[in-house]
DNA sequence: CATGAATGAGGGTTCATTCAT
DNA sequence: AATGAATGAACCCTCATTCAT
């Protein structure tokens, strides 16, 4: 059993190569957008031949997927750590928009890049990345919200609605900050907090 | 007196055509995105010939330009007439929310492609389309929350964080939509609306 | 008998529309170039619809003819004209070569045109149009030089390659005035004469 | 130490095949012109596939001008080889003639394509390639002019003017050997060079 | 492990020509 | 007499991928 890493069988030299070739590909979407980003481009970002690409990728379809896997779950790690800090439901969902923006904030290209693809790209069959992502984020604010209301921190809605208005609410700011780069993202995300919190909080309906 | 036409120059028969094009790429684009919707698709959905769009239109870029804005003023004209009606405020903000998600329901695939051209083309420059345009409708919201709020129906809050999170929490239904073909737009339309509107009910925050 | 013009059985309006094409056509390629002279260019140079080339012309290749045969009869006129009142050999040669430079002067677009084509030209066969002119001017030139011979005016020399010499030079002067827009064609055309006088002056060799 | 090649980085195959493609480039715009000389002939000549062509040049545009330049420094090395053989003026104005023709004698097709590309390729703001090229030769004509004139050699006459018809001249001879395949080259040259010697010869103007 | 080389498919665009009106 | 409309061929170029080395 070689264990040089975990159960993917690849060497250190792979893994290392490949994160090279993921983060060259995030940088290219990122500037020139996912229909010009072509593996030409990503090659010579990361300084390689074309074909290295093609030799630690089976194709353009996994790196693009791996893009989108790395940013993804790194993103979800950020806000994870985030949430464990957090002693109410009120502060958890918070936590969950703040530490997305916090990773938007210092990630901004590898999420720039990710959502690009996921936007764009789609597989053979035609279907877009976006239709094929499991609603786990969604599910995770759906969680807070109704254990929130049980909890009678939140007053009584619709909580997919509300989550998914939160999620959507959250890929509005990227938008934001490009047209006005001198967003303050931290300030955005206190108002926003503050806007859906005022949605959720207790009372009429 | 020739007037077979507005100030545009065009004839009755090239207008037809234009439209005939048009629809072809906004059926393309919406079935098989954007990156995927060449000439040769447009043409072929279309039933003429690849050349045919290069006589009518002086590119691709005309093309896509003109779906975009032939789709966007079409929403906004069903959103401005829904709007028309209206006595407040609060009636003026659901307006726009259900105004849209109806022009939504019966214009799926326009909205759809439209949408894609804007997210994904780019000029020449490498600029997005969805950078360059205004942002007229998120000043129109603005309008109204501001005026909403000084006539008392709406609380305090950040009008543009608020407005903002109607037009991406809009975006989303699409998506929502796509990924469960059963979705009642109407119904989902009355519950996002009752969800904003306790977000800019008046009260503490 | 319709006899309302020579021999080729076009009216007045039709003259005048193939003169007006021709006209365009010689702007066009003096301007852009043999290669970049479509029909879509020769029109709109014309203020006309495409078509209306096609109906006039039995196609490109007749068009370019067209503009050849008329410049190069034009300079052939000013050229003849200019040695009808020469008395000796060595000034028909000399108004030969000031002949042509005068036509070059006063038309330098129709004679840059004519030239372009005649270079650059080929029919469906493949050949260039300047291998299928005949060689009346070098002909004429080779007869003036054999009779100024004859006569004693000129030495002992090849003729054949004494009249290339004069038609190529003549050529090489529309580079120069391409290169150097101010140049003085009159002195330009004095100097040369001096310089083939200097050639073909009887003496030793 | 990386010694495959000097100092342009490319590999000998690529070396290889540079030279194949400028070769198949000259072949085919000999055969049917500038206009008609598409990548799509170049690769078919060559016996490769059109984008190898894309492979090996950035584009049409440096794989013309290579072969311009390929041609002109050859024959400009043969004629300078011609050149340092000579002692006086007389023989140096007599070998740029007559190196030229030999040259143009061995390597007839090669010559043929550069003169077409040269006279009929235009970069991207219009303006021809002999437009833009140097005139090394004609400067170097007129240095052995001038030097024979102060020697003795030569009388009084404009340098400009005789560098430019002999330069000119020798672009008819190509012409005239279309016109006549069993054209004698060598017989040309001398008759030639006679007759610009007669033309430079001392006596009066 | 890495890469230079090659390829065929497909991209958007321009073109001369035809045809019905 | 004139033209708007349409077409298919050909244009150059970019692409992701494969393969021998």
């Amino acid at each position: 059993m070689r264990s040089e890493n975990g159960s993917t069988g690849r060497s250190f030299v792979e893994v290392a190569r490949r994160r090279q070739i993921i983060d060259a590909a995030i940088e290219t979407v990122a500037e020139r957008g996912y229909a010009n980003a072509s593996l030409a481009h990503i090659a010579t970002t990361a300084g390689i031949s074309k074909s290295v690409i093609s030799y630690h990728f089976a194709g353009k379809e996994e790196l693009l997927r791996e893009v989108v896997t790395a940013v993804f779950d790194e993103c979800g790690e950020a806000v994870g750590a985030a949430l464990a800090s957090c002693r109410t439901w009120t502060e958890r969902l918070a936590a969950t928009i703040t530490g997305q923006l916090e990773y938007l904030r210092d990630h901004r290209t590898r999420w720039l890049a990710a959502s690009e693809i996921v936007i764009s790209h789609r597989d053979e069959s035609g279907t877009p990345l976006y239709l094929q992502s499991g609603d786990e984020e969604i599910e995770g604010i759906v969680g807070i919200l109704e254990a929130g209301r049980d909890a009678g921190e939140f007053g009584a809605f619709d909580v997919r609605i509300a989550a998914l208005t939160v999620v959507h609410g959250l890929d509005g700011v990227l938008t934001e900050w490009q047209k006005d780069e001198s967003l303050d993202l931290d300030d955005y995300g206190r108002r926003l907090v503050a806007f859906i919190l005022r949605a959720v909080r207790p009372g009429a309906s």
